[in-house]
DNA sequence: ATAACTGCAAAAGTTTTGCTACCAA
DNA sequence: TTGGTAGCAAAACTTTTGCAGTTAT
């Protein structure tokens, strides 16, 4: 099993996997949608994925990279982020946990992970009655001066 | 001067402040918004505050409430909250800086505040090269069993 | 065979905007 | 007086959906 998010052909597989398992047919359309997911390593939005998508089979519809994404959310396969004010973006949810820094300049997003603040957040929860199911943190952030 | 958040009157004086601090005028509608935004001790989107608005003075249009909004923003006076899937919702930034717990079964929002995480925040920004602007932190959490 | 899937176009929902008239300062 | 504002309706955008035809299994 490839669990190698290192290659695209890695990932893609993963991905025709995943969509198998979560009992979706593997139609030409979705092949493509996929093969496009595995190939960026950034955080697309529907438009951007299409684009990318209709590279491989002109065909396919900004509807079915839609609802492609949709069903694969629901089956925890891929991730839909939602930044503020933009449209949303997905990725594939193959790598580990992690959080967004966006760079309010550039646009340009950068992950990262810090298992401190999620033992904060589940404290917090917890003090007031609560578990945390999921969570979202962004840090809109500038390059440092030095 | 009235920093004094628990009375909605004192609310609606510091908002009206605000405004006229940050160079808008103070118009009859204008007056109407700030006023039902004073009065709301949850967190409205546009809809829910152009209804309360209209109770108040039946002729302001949803555009206004818009246009209020994104003005008030700009100048830092409101936040727009935009929560996962949903619409954006407006609170008074007159509060002390807080993040939100969103009850995922009610739609419920719990404001908390967590001096440890920001520090943690910074310090991982700074590491990646980054000055933390602003950031977003939610908790989607169900009440807790026991 | 047949239930799932697709493209297309239309609809839905949120937010913005052009325009003309109006009003706060 | 006059530049900022308002309402209205239309537009802009993102996302979803109804429908009729197609396809993977």
């Amino acid at each position: 099993m490839s669990n190698n998010s290192t290659s695209s052909k890695g990932r893609f597989e993963d991905l025709k996997k995943a969509l198998k398992s979560s009992g979706l047919k593997l139609t030409r359309q979705r092949k493509a949608v996929l093969n496009a997911l595995a190939n960026s390593d950034d955080h697309p939005d529907a438009n951007q994925l299409h684009r990318r998508t209709q590279a491989i089979d002109a065909s396919v519809s900004l509807a079915t990279v839609y609802r492609t994404m949709t069903e694969l959310e629901n089956n925890g396969v891929i991730h839909r982020l939602s930044f503020q004010g933009e449209p949303a973006r997905f990725e594939a949810a193959d790598a580990p946990h992690h959080d967004h820094i966006i760079d309010i300049d550039t646009g340009d997003v950068v992950e990262f992970q810090s298992e401190k603040i999620e033992l904060l957040q589940a404290e917090i929860a917890r003090e007031l009655g609560y578990d945390v199911i999921h969570h979202r943190l962004e840090l809109y952030c500038s390059k440092s001066s030095k």
